[in-house]
DNA sequence: TCAAAAGTGTTCCTGGTACACCCATGC
DNA sequence: GCATGGGTGTACCAGGAACACTTTTGA
């Protein structure tokens, strides 16, 4: 039975930007192939259809469940995109979210409308599908202003870091280098990373020192934001 | 002709809120009073749907132009607003935008879909239809990110202004009183005003000297965005 | 002469930035 | 013993914050 409207309506649909991080890799995002048209066969974001019954948020959480296999994953939203030759089949209008995840935590895996599901690093994508390279853009961006007011670092990092890797993640994610004696000084000024008794092992040089966050001090963080300039 | 589709759409609009400076009065919002259901009669942001052949961009400014009269105005856009019951009546997401406008320059009109067209103060709203009174504080959260990257304040008042009258907008915005002295170091130091020899008049007490802003150095400081941490 | 707001500088202190050398480890 | 990154402290400077009194004008 086709569903009949007075006048003629967008597609509406969501699109999620899954940024990760790997050690000595830079930032990640997670792509899927699509398998079905429009763009078949291309790489995008994993993304699809709002059904009637549930909220937009709730829209692309599914969505990424249901085409990479990542669960529980809070997502926040970007903005929409609405171009009207974005799609270039019919019209449609997305909605973009974006979220950090550690790699580590999740291994992806293609299902329902993907063929094939995959970390891409940022600055090496394939060819995208629809306007799929402007947003990951808008989620860069985004996630350059949050460094200000979040920890971010603490998202795409395993639970065991060095201060090294952390500098390494807002360097990459910056876009440029930083300064080692004041980024560590002002990291521990936050106060919510603790020293760990334990180091680094199987590296080919002086261990490094491993820390985590502590956990309450970080949702404080997380919670009432946090001034961190680097 | 009714429009059919295999799998149910949910309807498409946009809605704008647009801000603007009353002196002595604070922030005010330019709202709409619906003229069609659903929601008839109540007070509400102008907005509507997005048609097939324009971006949602596009169809934003059509809308407050159909709507109030406003024309040629640049909005921006805020987010999607997609909640399942938003609309109680069917489902529907719109996307949020948001503009500053001189109030002194804008006699709005009620046009089309709207019965009126008022100015109202952010601190004593009516009831809104829907969940505008959400997109109107997703709005006053944006422009005070603004202020540290913009000069907002140009936006909103007349060509000429004093610097208290300035003060008085970002102590609006902000919600929370200056320093005086501290106030015009800073903004002076942007070096995009210029003083006037011309003062106010009519004012029974000593009056002040007026500005303007730099054209040509405004322009710049839109684009480059600048640093004011007031 | 009173009320109301305009206009104006200085001091203190915090916090950012720049910068170089020794240390521990694995090979 | 050498290559590689780990780890550490100081000095300078810019800019933010706090703060009070005199001036002008109209009523």
């Amino acid at each position: 039975v086709p569903y009949r409207y007075t006048y003629p309506r967008p597609v509406l649909t969501v699109d999620a930007a899954v940024l990760g991080y790997l050690m000595g890799g830079g930032l990640m995002v997670l792509l899927i192939q699509r398998k079905l048209a429009p763009e078949r066969g291309r790489w995008a974001l994993p993304g699809g259809h709002v059904r009637m019954n549930e909220s937009i948020d709730d829209a692309v959480g599914r969505e990424l469940e249901e085409e990479t296999g990542l669960a529980n994953v809070k997502l926040e939203q970007l903005q929409a995109f609405g171009a009207v030759k974005r799609d270039p089949t019919r019209r449609s209008v997305t909605v973009g979210y974006f979220t950090l995840v550690k790699l580590s935590d999740h291994r992806v895996q293609a299902a329902t409308d993907a063929s094939a599901a995959e970390w891409y690093p940022l600055t090496r994508l394939p060819e995208l599908a629809f306007d799929h390279c402007e947003i990951i853009s808008v989620a860069l961006q985004r996630l350059r202003e949050r460094t200000r007011t979040q920890p971010i670092g603490f998202a795409l990092l395993p639970t065991k870091f060095s201060l090294t890797d952390l500098q390494r993640v807002y360097e990459a994610v910056l876009g440029r280098s930083l300064d080692k004696r004041n980024f560590r000084k002002k990291v521990l000024a936050l106060g919510i990373l603790q020293e760990l008794q334990e180091l680094e092992r199987n590296v080919p040089r002086r261990a490094a020192r491993l820390y985590r966050f502590k956990p309450a001090a970080y949702r404080t963080a997380i919670q009432n934001g946090i001034y961190f300039d680097v």
